[in-house]
DNA sequence: TCGCGCATGTAACTCGTTACATGATTCA
DNA sequence: TGAATCATGTAACGAGTTACATGCGCGA
């Protein structure tokens, strides 16, 4: 099993590093792409982004090119390093713990049993709605991606293949989490009965 | 819709009384509570869980006694008080916002094409165990569940019932990571054609 | 004797969020 | 006129992790 060797940099640093590899961004570009799908399972606000690039660019791990602009302010574009390549296959590599959730509505539902359970049933079914909302926006996307890519999207090689996986896992946990939520409406509202 | 009115206290002070609803307990045993099964939607080391029960107590949200004990520490038993009770079912009805997910393995994923695919496969496999493990674990919680409170535990103002919607939730997470990884580890190794 | 379980705390640090700060252009 | 987009930063704060600190009893 390989040993989790001391990090190159963050975790955020990773996910950089990996949007760098597809094309090269500025700062506010990377803040927008951490949205979306891979700002699903990693996100950032920009105020942590910029000064993360500052220590990416003094690790030597990605470099920039001031692109001076007339009619918007200068932009930073930032690419990938022959380094920063390197680390980013070298941290995929590395053992990566489970992750540790933290989800409020869980902790609710341990808790349930003192509140009212026709309301409670209502939240759930609203819950139940936003995460089909979620669901399916990585539909739209994966028949997006299915169009532009093609037969790529099921290659390990291709860039898309990464996307694919990810929105292939954002499909499963929102159908997973909805599912979830309607079931336990059900069981608030006794109805639950025949699906035991 | 309920509007998120001004907290009485965080998060971990609400999973501590979801805690102390059921039964009073020790700082000590309160950290160890914050595992399995609630535990894996919430968590704390014990160096949080000491200053939050202080500030519930300030709040007036818990009370303690102190048991004192000749062949082992003494501790502070800590229980709920109507207040903390009244806050807890507050809570409850405010709105919650869908978790924000971070996932290491998930954005290693979006990177993945870069990588080996056998040896990524491998990796997945890895991941697709220790998550069929988890899976097991919810499995036999709920197993033990079903002994314990019987039918109760389909009841809604059963505490029992909050165990059981936590364990639901556990065992379809689990399920749906340990079938990703799966589908991911075929994928690389192209043995995924058939199941597409 | 060494480590584990019981039992409670504090301190230092890191990561992440929210807010502060600036300033031009474009569109309603 | 006011809000949104582009663009980059810093500062203050809060939540969470790791490490420091103590001390008794019990079993291997």
């Amino acid at each position: 099993m390989p040993v989790r060797a001391k990090a190159a940099t963050t975790t955020l640093g990773y996910a950089l590093l990996g949007l760098l590899a597809r094309e090269e961004r500025s700062g506010y570009e990377l803040t927008h792409a951490l949205k979306n799908p891979v700002g699903y399972f990693w996100f950032a606000q920009h105020s942590q982004v910029y000064p993360e690039l500052a220590r990416l660019e003094t690790a030597g791990l990605v470099a920039y090119t001031l692109v001076e602009q007339s009619d918007r302010p200068d932009k930073k574009v930032y690419r990938l390093t022959d380094a920063g390549r390197a680390a980013l296959r070298a941290w995929l590599n590395d053992a990566t713990e489970p992750p540790r959730k933290r989800d409020e509505l869980v902790l609710k539902a341990y808790s349930i049993w003192l509140a009212d359970p026709t309301a409670a049933a209502q939240m759930m079914r609203e819950h139940a709605q936003t995460h089909l909302a979620h669901l399916a926006e990585f539909q739209s996307g994966l028949s997006r991606l299915e169009q532009e890519a093609g037969e790529t999207l099921w290659q390990p090689e291709s860039p898309w293949f990464g996307v694919h996986a990810v929105l292939r896992r954002g499909i499963g946990y929102e159908r997973e989490y909805s599912d979830w939520c309607e079931w336990l409406a059900q069981c608030l509202e006794g109805t639950q009965e025949a699906a035991r």
